[in-house]
DNA sequence: CCGTATTACGCTAGCCGTAATGATG
DNA sequence: CATCATTACGGCTAGCGTAATACGG
């Protein structure tokens, strides 16, 4: 049996040919590489290398051996890679979702469920991407705005949003009571990048409108309360009711822009996540 | 990084499940297996058991590291026998033969050529499995009773054989000056079974001969001797002189019982060889 | 109680690093 | 003489086995 540090240092060699360089490189000494070497062969009862006085080299056997040597690290390192990643997984609670809001609602709610464990959320634009995910053991559960085959998957309805514009005062469409999207069309519109299947919709129903485009949060609110610039707003909201003073929400009467969000498990996990469906309201 | 005996004992737990059953089967101790396992855990940083005070067992993770322990070992384990086995053909010579007669020339040659090294002789029936063997390396050389392409192989011929029928003085064939196979027809045949291309050859000539076989040499010349049967016997022989005494010699006339053995290697390996057929000669 | 796992405790085999030696270009 | 491999040597750690402890069917 050969142990797993002697089979290193022998694909170590073979890639840098040297002891003293693979001294340097796996940090320890030459002697102990020289030692490591020989008992190799002793272990083996075969000659690996080619030995002049002060050098040595692989012979035709002993590349063999490094091949295989490397072989067997790679197994190694896959085994090490597996276990951890499968522990990790273990550990953390993955969700997929369609749109930011229903985030805000789940990850509190999955934290306090699942103490302990890490619960990572992820904020996809498209269903497919989301459905793949909870196919593949990716995503414990999905938010989609629509349930899915009932056969198949187990849905629960848990959360509305509904869009307005936010306009400044200042803005002609400020005091209509209501609007359609496409009455956007032409203005310079903030928006965050990062909110799921709202940016490919508004990006399509108003497609001549110039997008402002914004990463930060905190940057896009600031913004927001600065700009004379039209944006976005919803009923979900965690600081829904500070809106600028400047600026006033005009509901938008597109049948997209009023959504409902549903969890969704696959049907055989239904058990499994009993817990939080019971946990999910509207 | 898991030293191979840790990676041994998890695949053993796997499959034997308790630390006492697996430690008379690797013989060490229930302390050392309990210690490596904790080792092991921590090492990844994962926990691999479910352990109750006097029991522990693989949880899924575990099971899946024990899986990929396994085939950790099976690479380990192909490293060694690939080297072993590398080094096992390093150290024999390996040469194939269609006929015995070459292989009593050949052998002394070799061993005294290759000096340390051992000499391993194969007899075939077939050419295809000499040829095969011959490309894929598992031969050095092999002898045929025809050379091969002079593009692709090295050829010399070094020994001629000719078959004789060895018949009882009493046989009504036993004063012919010579004979054909055919004429044997209906006899019963005293053979050696391993005599390579010879016993498809006599077989093919003489389908209706009753053949019957033997396969130690020693067991065979003593029948020959007593019993009043026909026989076969070559030029080439170590003790060719003693024929029995109520045994007559007839040379057979067929054009393939008189035969010319050629040593063949890949052109490729001429070089290599060159001290060898500079050996050989008729 | 017998079988099982774990903890405690010396012991030592084996591996390490430093230093010395030898060879080579 | 700078560089490399090997040998020599003393130190120390990591893993071992025995024994003791603790739990469970």
């Amino acid at each position: 049996m050969i142990e797993t540090y002697i089979i290193e240092q022998l694909a170590a060699l073979a890639e840098y040919k040297t002891l003293s360089r693979v001294a340097e490189e796996l940090h320890t000494s030459q002697p102990a590489l020289s030692r490591a070497m020989q008992k190799l062969e002793g272990e083996l009862g075969v000659t690996l290398f080619d030995r002049s006085k002060n050098r040595i080299a692989l012979n035709e056997i002993g590349e063999l051996a490094a091949r295989h040597a490397q072989i067997v690290l790679s197994a190694h390192n896959e085994m090490i890679r597996a276990v951890k990643e499968a522990d990790r997984r273990r550990r953390t609670f993955s969700y997929g979702s369609i749109a930011p809001a229903p985030m805000w609602e789940l990850t509190p709610i999955l934290s306090q469920l699942y103490m302990g464990m890490t619960v990572s959320a992820d904020l996809q634009e498209t269903e497919d991407v989301l459905i793949k995910g909870l196919e593949n053991g990716t995503y414990s559960v999905i938010v989609l705005t629509h349930p899915l085959g009932e056969e198949k998957y187990f849905n629960k309805a848990f959360l509305h949003e509904k869009l307005s514009a936010l306009l400044p005062k200042s803005h002609k469409l400020a005091n209509r009571p209501a609007l359609q999207l496409q009455e956007l069309s032409g203005e310079n519109i903030l928006i965050h990048s990062k909110i799921g299947f709202w940016y490919s919709l508004v990006k399509e129903k108003i497609p001549n409108a110039n997008f402002l485009e914004q990463n930060e949060l905190e940057t896009l609110r600031e913004i927001v309360k600065t700009a004379e610039l039209p944006s976005f707003i919803t009923n979900v909201s965690t600081v829904n009711d500070a809106l600028p003073k400047n600026k006033v929400a005009v509901p938008l009467t597109d049948r997209e822009a009023d959504v409902t969000f549903y969890c969704i498990c696959k049907k055989t996990q239904q058990n499994e996540f009993a817990a939080l469906f019971s946990a999910l309201h509207l």
